[in-house]
DNA sequence: AGGCGATGAAGCC
DNA sequence: TGGCTTCCCTCGCC
């Protein structure tokens, strides 16, 4: 990470011998270095003390101290030494002067915490569903207990299907289903570019890069007719766009302008089309919702200030049954629920308060009465508006998606199929050693009970995968992992010989030629698992690699 | 293979 | 409020 090293990049090295200080500041951790020295003579001379100090006292002790070299090693995260934070094997070892990275919470590291252990993946109970009395606790435990829940088991896509590996030139930032045709997946990047994708052809796909010149945070299909789309980009515009020709106009655009610096380029983050109305909905940076009419494509009205000025507004979402009903969501900490026939500056009817910026929020996909929040203080929300109130969630589940920079923010999204609204999908930050390799899982979670259902991940993904998508018909999961796409299905069995077909993991992009031949080459070759597939190139995961059988190629994905 | 940087929010003064 | 620094598992390029 640039500013661990940036940090260490210029630290002071101070030439030194064995001061009275030094030998009475070691710790049990010097002693095993010691140790290790005593082992390697040759070690002790290149050892180099870094010490953050004055140049004054550092002049002064090299000019007192004989020369002696030695390299006290420290924790990248908190500089101290005694310990060290990072990757050993596939395993993250965490600072343990710091909270826990998952749930936030001081005493215990992610390694031991309580969110990543329990069978009870993350879950913070609801408020009101706890016990009151000894009786209550022993009906609960005991009798409830064995009670199995009355709702078909979920199907889960976790089997990796096909995909297009640096399809986008950037990071992938977010994805649709066409509403009508099965195997067409939209998708959108960094450079504000758009892809058309045929995953049931496989090679069928074509990217757009002249609609917009920056970030592509939001597409939606027209609902009057599915062969448009319309796309809310970081340059301040919403295109419409053909899906045919990829030919597409501009219906908003927030920078007449032209550039005026940072204080004033407006950009547009969430979208939605409330289509009783005839709206399309959109918000901005500075925390403004625009509407424009959907046929006449004519922009309506002022901008209304929905979340704090000079904040972004992350998100927008129209209710499924309720045209009246919008729920924004920003970096004000603050998830929003508005009327939109009293719609105006302030006038939200609920505040959904949260620790920190909140990535999404989303009505239940069907009867639209419950809302799941994702916020970049590593907890999904549910918020029931039947069982619960809106003052305070009727359940926290910990889960890790706090990443913010460089990557597309974690979004959990709703099934759609799922008639109990309760699982829901969100890709995983912190990784796990499965069989030596660090993967990042995509989780799916019932939000009804805080379970973990399942962690869908292949060896040969490496990289984490902040965009997911279920299918809105098909059990069809689409992850943007980095520049790539991915489907996945519940089952192997007919699909196996198609999945291990080196012919549905395309490779696009810089190397393609050169990799598309090696694919020839492996072809033949019945063990596709060992030549088709590889993983990351850095020094953990090459390491990894000799454990994993799977993972054996120089190629990675 | 390792350094770099694109980036965004929090927290401090 | 604004400027500046810091920040724990990125990822791809040079």
């Amino acid at each position: 990470m640039a500013p661990q090293t940036r940090g260490l990049s210029f630290p002071k090295i101070v030439i030194e011998g064995d001061s009275d200080s030094e030998q009475s500041s070691s710790s049990s951790e010097d002693e095993d270095e010691v140790q290790n020295d005593a082992g390697e003579e040759s070690e002790q001379v290149d050892e180099v003390e870094v010490v953050e100090e004055s140049e004054a006292s550092t002049s002064a002790k090299s000019r007192r101290q004989p020369i002696s070299i030695s390299l006290k090693k420290v924790c990248k995260v908190c500089k101290k030494p005694g310990h060290e934070a990072g990757f050993r094997g596939a395993t993250y070892i965490d600072c343990p002067m710091k909270p826990c990275f998952l749930c936030k919470m001081p005493g215990h590291t992610t390694m031991s915490c309580p969110h990543r252990v329990a069978t009870e993946y993350g879950v913070i109970p609801a408020p009101l569903k706890n016990t009151h009395s000894s009786l209550e606790y022993v009906f609960q435990r005991q009798v409830r207990h064995h009670i199995p829940t009355i709702k078909p088991s979920f199907v889960i896509p976790k089997y990796l299907n096909c995909g297009v590996v640096r399809y986008h030139s950037r990071r992938i930032t977010c994805l649709e289903f066409h509403p009508t045709i099965n195997n067409i997946l939209i998708s959108g990047d960094k450079k504000g570019q758009f892809g058309v994708w045929d995953f049931g052809k496989v090679h069928e796909k074509a990217v757009y890069g002249n609609i917009h010149s920056c970030i592509l945070n939001n597409m939606k299909f027209k609902p009057s007719n599915d062969g448009t789309v319309y796309g809310a980009s970081s340059d301040g515009t919403i295109s419409c766009i053909d899906l045919e020709t990829g030919i597409s106009s501009t219906l908003m655009n927030l920078n007449p302008d032209g550039w005026q610096g940072p204080s004033s380029w407006r950009m547009l983050y969430g979208m939605d089309i409330n289509s009783d109305r005839g709206l399309l909905l959109s918000a901005d940076n500075f925390g403004f919702l625009y509407m424009a009419d959907a046929r006449s494509n004519n922009v309506i009205g002022k901008p209304i200030l929905i979340h704090k000025k000079g904040s972004k507004v992350t998100g927008l979402h129209c209710h499924p049954l309720q045209p009246d009903l919008l729920l924004s969501c920003g970096n004000d900490h603050f998830a929003r629920i508005w009327d939109m026939r009293l719609i105006e500056d302030r006038s939200s009817i609920y505040n959904l308060s949260h620790k920190r910026v909140v990535n999404s929020a989303y009505f239940s996909p069907q009867t639209g009465s419950k809302i799941l929040t994702t916020s970049q203080d590593n907890r999904l929300s549910i918020w029931d508006s039947i069982f619960g109130d809106m003052d305070s969630p009727s359940r926290e589940i910990v889960h890790s998606h706090d990443f913010n920079r460089h990557l597309t923010p974690f979004r959990a999204e709703w099934d759609p199929k799922d008639n109990s609204e309760s699982l829901v999908v969100i890709g995983r930050y912190i990784s796990e050693n499965y069989n030596g390799t660090a993967l990042h899982p995509i989780d799916f979670i019932d939000v009804s009970n805080g379970q973990l259902v399942a962690e869908v991940m292949d060896p040969n993904i490496t990289t984490i995968s902040p965009v997911n998508k279920l299918h809105p018909r098909d059990d069809v999961l689409a992850s943007g992992s980095s520049r790539s796409i991915f489907i996945w299905r519940p089952k192997e069995n007919s699909e196996l010989k198609r999945q291990r077909d080196p012919s549905r993991i395309l490779l696009c992009g810089k190397g393609e030629k050169e990799r598309k031949s090696k694919f020839e080459d492996d072809s033949g070759d019945d063990d596709f698992g060992k030549d088709t597939y590889g993983s990351k190139s850095s020094k953990t995961k090459k390491t990894n690699l000799k454990k994993s059988k799977v993972c054996s190629s120089k190629r990675k994905y």
